[in-house]
DNA sequence: TAGCCGTGGGG
DNA sequence: TCCCCAAGGCT
């Protein structure tokens, strides 16, 4: 293989000079972000970097805000119920992260005062915090440096190297260079610069290594290859599963919601009852109902793809009966107040499709009425 | 260590 | 439509 045309020795800190030139000019303007100069929040970083975990900063940005103007302080947010927080994490996914927010923001009360501390092992030992997150805070909110190592500083830096191996397999070499190029001071700023650089310019698919900075040392870029880097390992494919729920209305619009285990898959979020989600569809999915009633089933399916499966849910739905009696663990929430539950996407879609259900079957009554009004028989409809 | 754990946007 | 991807952590 040719050597790198760059003249410069990655050792060196003209990397993480040229980083950091770049990044005074071209910052991002980021809620969570202190000013230049300003001292950093770290209950503001720490609960944007426990949002950003795999997710936009699109997506974050309007949950962000809603959590700062409900629980302001760390304290606020310790004192919350848990019901509280995964309502309003409702949307965001990987649910365990608001569990762990939670018993993360009791045990900083309690262990640390309410203080977040600065040492990587003390972070590190908190819920939710693993190796990326405790140098983020460590490096962004309490300018210690650390070795922030994100999934945007292993493509800039795979990039940089021109590193062939795989992820995950390259995550020690990638870990070491980055280490190689941290700076003592700044390190926060060199990290967020490194993310900002891979969210705007060293991006996954066409980089734009004209604007690039780090262009003059970048391996990838000289041999024309940055849009090949980082290698990934194979993943698996995909498998369907098949599920059965169940969308009970009463008269008065309420439907039932049931609580999901605490913990796994969607864990302590809402959802309407339902069955086991397995690799074939159930033969006789009615006795799987909640409850005894005129079960219809919807048209269609609602589907839902996850991270390692997708799913097919075949919705079914019934007027409440008048004698029911609430089946345990279930409770009946008002229509207006559906929209505020801890009910994930999935579960709103199986929501939506319940009421779309029920109005549709009001306004073909209301039809019937208005144009058949001796009560005579019409076509159903045939979409 | 590799599988589990969401969601929505973009190419 | 489908596939890829996003400031990872836990077990």
């Amino acid at each position: 293989m040719e050597p790198p045309l760059t003249g410069y020795s990655l050792s060196e800190p003209s990397v993480s000079r040229a980083l950091l030139a770049w990044y005074d000019a071209h910052r991002r303007d980021l809620p969570w972000r202190a000013k230049p100069g300003e001292q950093a929040d770290p209950y503001a970083v720490w609960l944007s970097e426990i949002m950003l975990q795999q997710t936009t900063v699109t997506a974050v940005k309007p949950y962000y805000a809603t959590f700062l103007g409900q629980w302001p302080r760390l304290e606020d947010l310790a004192a919350a119920p848990l019901d509280a927080v995964l309502r309003q994490w409702a949307g965001l996914g990987y649910y365990s992260r608001a569990r762990n927010l939670h018993a993360c923001a009791i045990m900083v009360m309690q262990r640390h005062g309410g203080v977040f501390p600065a040492e990587e092992s003390l972070l590190r030992a908190l819920p939710g915090i693993g190796a990326y997150t405790a140098a983020a805070i460590a490096a962004i909110a309490h300018g210690r440096r650390a070795v922030v190592v994100d999934g945007n500083v292993e493509r800039v830096i795979s990039r940089l190297f021109a590193i062939e191996s795989p992820l995950p397999e390259a995550k020690a070499v990638i870990r070491a260079e980055t280490d190689r190029l941290t700076p003592n001071e700044r390190a926060g700023d060199f990290a967020q610069a490194m993310m900002d650089l891979g969210s705007m310019i060293c991006t996954p698919r066409q980089p734009q290594c004209l604007l690039c900075p780090l262009a003059a040392f970048c391996v990838a870029k000289a041999e024309g290859r940055a849009g090949e880097f980082p290698i990934k390992a194979p993943k698996r494919e995909k498998p369907i599963r098949h599920g059965v729920a169940f969308f009970l209305r009463r008269g008065d619009g309420a439907v039932l919601l049931t609580r999901r285990p605490a913990r796994g898959l969607l864990g302590g979020m809402m959802e309407i009852p339902g069955g086991a989600w397995n690799e074939t569809p159930d033969l006789e999915p009615l006795r799987l109902a909640p409850v005894a009633a005129d079960w219809q089933r919807l048209e269609g399916e609602v589907t839902h793809v996850f991270t390692h499966f997708a799913l097919r849910l075949s919705v079914y739905a019934a007027k409440a009966p008048s004698t029911l009696k609430v089946p345990d663990g279930c409770r009946f929430v008002a229509e207006e107040d559906l929209d505020a539950e801890a009910l994930p996407s999935l579960m709103r879609k199986a929501v939506a499709a319940g009421r779309a259900f029920f109005a549709d079957k009001q306004e073909r009554a209301g039809e019937r009425k208005k144009r058949w009004p001796n009560g005579e028989a019409r076509n159903s409809r045939s979409n």
